[in-house]
DNA sequence: ACCTGAACACCGTTCAAGT
DNA sequence: ACCTGAACACCGTTCAAGT
């Protein structure tokens, strides 16, 4: 028994040890509460509380709350599954699994969907992601300066589908906004919109078939326009 | 003289009256406060001092800072130029033409852009947006099942090119995330990152130019892609 | 350089009470 | 039904001071 050497919680009170402050545990507790209580509780306070510490000795790690957030969302990309990128099969179809694990790891929280709609994002596991999806368009014979840009195209495209497929789970706040849109569109006025009136359930339907057939939109426009002549000296960035 | 009426504000105080309360009012109030000092300062609290009452007042009219935002939103599409609609020349020409004002119109704040992205509207000026839209998808000859499903598309396109114009006017925060983009890509490692490493330039290029190319792989997909044959059970949401 | 406490300048919304 | 004041439960960030 006095063998036993004496608890480390003597020496260091009750708690757990106060780890050193580093950006890594910053981000890594960041994503602890982002999955125990979402993204809307991922705040300088509540991370600091959970740190032990006060809200500003965070700062000496993270520029402000929208680059923690950036970090957070970018690590949560980990979770695409990327393993289509070098499999086998049909390029299209591969892309599009890419994407719907993309689509599904942010449509967990209708809120994450949103800010990936509204941060750029520059991590690692976007680059990660970016690289994928480019390559398998590459694979697919898509002329490189096309493929390029048809990323944006397509990462945007799976974003927006993530927003509207996260509230479709959760209803949530947004699950209201959608079912105003229905009413509006089921009762608009023929003669002040003939157009939603001629179309009107077209408008509605769809989901899973509308999304792919976006997919498809955007492959096939990629694959039959081309990019214009580049001039040289405009190639980069502004 | 003793026949002109006792000034108003004499009875009223100094105040040049304070006027009942409406939802009309209070939209307007929070259009004056948008144009003055941009959307951040539309909030409840700033509202209500701005109707010289207590913030609890205007929750008779409205439900949340929601949905006071997306009426916000959709007041300001009044703006958005509609009068290619009904105009003559080429379809398409007349479609970019309404995307590019719409685009202006939200451009015009980054962070109005960013909300365009994320609310749901269901106003009588988006409303009228679809409308026009989908009347120029349909002078176009597109088949109205699709058309229905292509206005999302280029709706969603046009706003995301409007947070990227917004960001380029506003030096703001997103500045400096896609300057860090810009970076990311431009040291990405060629090794882990093989496929931007060997389109890189082309992923920073563009502009104006790739904006025109994403609204022409819309359409030329729109045109191409058929929408599947749609089961009658399934046409009304969900 | 790193960490901290207190303070500043705000938020949206609930509650209970008034008219 | 409409309006209100006070309170609750938070925010991000600046500042000045400590180690």
């Amino acid at each position: 028994m006095l063998m036993t050497p004496p608890p480390e919680s003597v020496s260091r009170r009750e708690r757990p040890a106060k780890p050193a402050l580093s950006r890594d545990g910053i981000v890594a507790t960041a994503m602890a509460v982002l999955r125990a209580e979402g993204l809307e509780r991922v705040t300088m306070r509540r991370l600091a509380k959970e740190l032990d510490t006060g809200p500003m000795s965070l700062y000496v790690y993270v520029r402000d709350i929208q680059e923690l957030h950036a970090a957070v969302l970018d690590e949560l990309l980990a979770e695409v599954d990327l393993t289509p990128v070098a499999a086998s099969g049909d390029w299209r179809d591969r892309l599009w699994t890419v994407l719907l694990s993309y689509i599904d790891v942010l449509a967990a929280q209708p809120i994450l969907a949103k800010l990936a709609l509204v941060v750029r994002l520059s991590g690692p596991r976007y680059l990660a992601l970016v690289d994928g999806v480019l390559g398998l368009l590459l694979a697919g014979g898509v002329e490189p300066a096309r493929a390029a840009w048809a990323v944006d195209l397509l990462l945007q495209f799976a974003t927006t589908t993530a927003t509207e497929q996260g509230t479709r789970w959760a209803e949530s706040r947004t699950g209201a906004d959608q079912e105003e849109l229905v009413q509006a569109v089921r009762t608009a006025d023929a003669t002040r919109y003939p157009h939603i009136a001629a179309v009107r359930e077209s408008l509605l339907s769809g989901h899973g078939a509308r999304w792919r057939w976006g997919y498809d939109v955007l492959l096939s426009g990629t694959v039959a326009v081309p990019v214009p002549e580049q001039n040289p000296l405009e190639t980069t960035n502004e």
